[in-house]
DNA sequence: GCGCCCATGTAACTAGTTACATGATTCA
DNA sequence: TGAATCATGTAACTAGTTACATGGGCGC
């Protein structure tokens, strides 16, 4: 089986929530869906090139005086139809490259001192992670801006799973540390 | 700042067990290290290679009557060195592209039986994962194979993070069952 | 005047995956 | 006799990252 190229289907995605842009797009990709996707701009206009040749979004010149021209891309009923049958596929799982793991499975032949900085630079983030959770969903539910996606149920799924994520990492961070710094010989 | 290649330090570090080929290698990164790194054997043979030829490990043939050649490598004194500045440096956190989120995330246009059986994949997937885990504990403590490692300590920690991750995960897609289930309109 | 935000993109590189290619031995 | 394990590798492709390139507007 051939690789599928996941980047066309996360745009398309995204056209879903309304006509945007690519700088739009990214936007979204650094922002409240960052902590499960991830796409640069030299990924993502490419992209919207090709799929408007093929008819799978419109593109609509936006120009506003004094702006630079926006290129709201808009997605087809072909789109939606191939972005739907690849939503139908089963999930593939990500193969996982988790370097501060490699770094601790090697972790004997350097002082043990060195890798409770990774651990605890990684509960740190955690931390942070699970603060602009909180901020997320607080501006969700006071503005009730759930109104601008059309399944919150959806997000706040996602964001449920960052928080499951970030909780059990973090707590493996303490362990870590205890299990480090108790077991010095 | 380019991308360091990790690759080479997952084989440099491999070889701190002791010598080993290529194929024993891919036998690592498939068996009990699987759920935290991998490397194809088109990623092993040629930076073995590469290896070799800048002096960071030796090649010894072993021959043994009716089988193939083994390749077997040592790391030399420079390749210790050069592994030992690497795992120094802080560890770099992946950038996650989690499918089954990003499915999710669209999922409001497919059936929502449909999301529930990706969830449920899922979650037979952690509970697969986490029998795994049990196995290779009981093996471990019953045969005493942790000589067998010089720092059975950080593979008892890496252990626990897939522990931790995929008991969150788990959870996670219970919830999400029976949001999925209960909220249905 | 400086830096950030808006807004677009390309070029060059590095990494990663899959398919291809070969062939002997061992075990059921 | 067929599948699994041992054992090595290459070729072709796909995906992903970083650096480069440009330029106006806005606020401090």
């Amino acid at each position: 089986m051939p690789k599928i190229n996941r980047t066309k289907y996360a745009i398309l995605g995204l056209l879903l929530l309304g006509p945007m842009s690519g700088y739009d797009m990214k936007k979204r990709f650094t922002g409240s869906i960052s902590h499960f996707w991830n796409e640069n701009y030299s990924g993502i206009y490419p992209m919207l090139r090709r799929l408007q040749k093929v008819g799978l979004v419109k593109k609509n010149e936006e120009r506003t005086a004094g702006k630079p021209v926006r290129h709201v891309y808009t997605i087809t009923e072909e789109g939606r139809k191939q972005l739907y049958e690849w939503l139908l596929l089963p999930a593939e799982r990500p193969t996982l490259r988790i370097e501060l793991l490699l770094k601790l499975f090697f972790g004997h032949i350097v002082p043990e001192e060195n890798l409770i900085e990774k651990v605890e630079a990684e509960k740190r983030f955690c931390d942070q992670t699970l603060e602009t959770f909180k901020g997320i969903e607080e501006h969700l539910s006071s503005t009730g801006s759930h109104k601008e996606l059309p399944g919150a149920k959806f997000w706040l799924i996602t964001l449920s799973y960052g928080k499951h994520y970030y909780d059990a990492v973090r707590s493996w961070c303490e362990e870590t540390v205890d299990i480090l710094r108790g077991g010095k010989k």
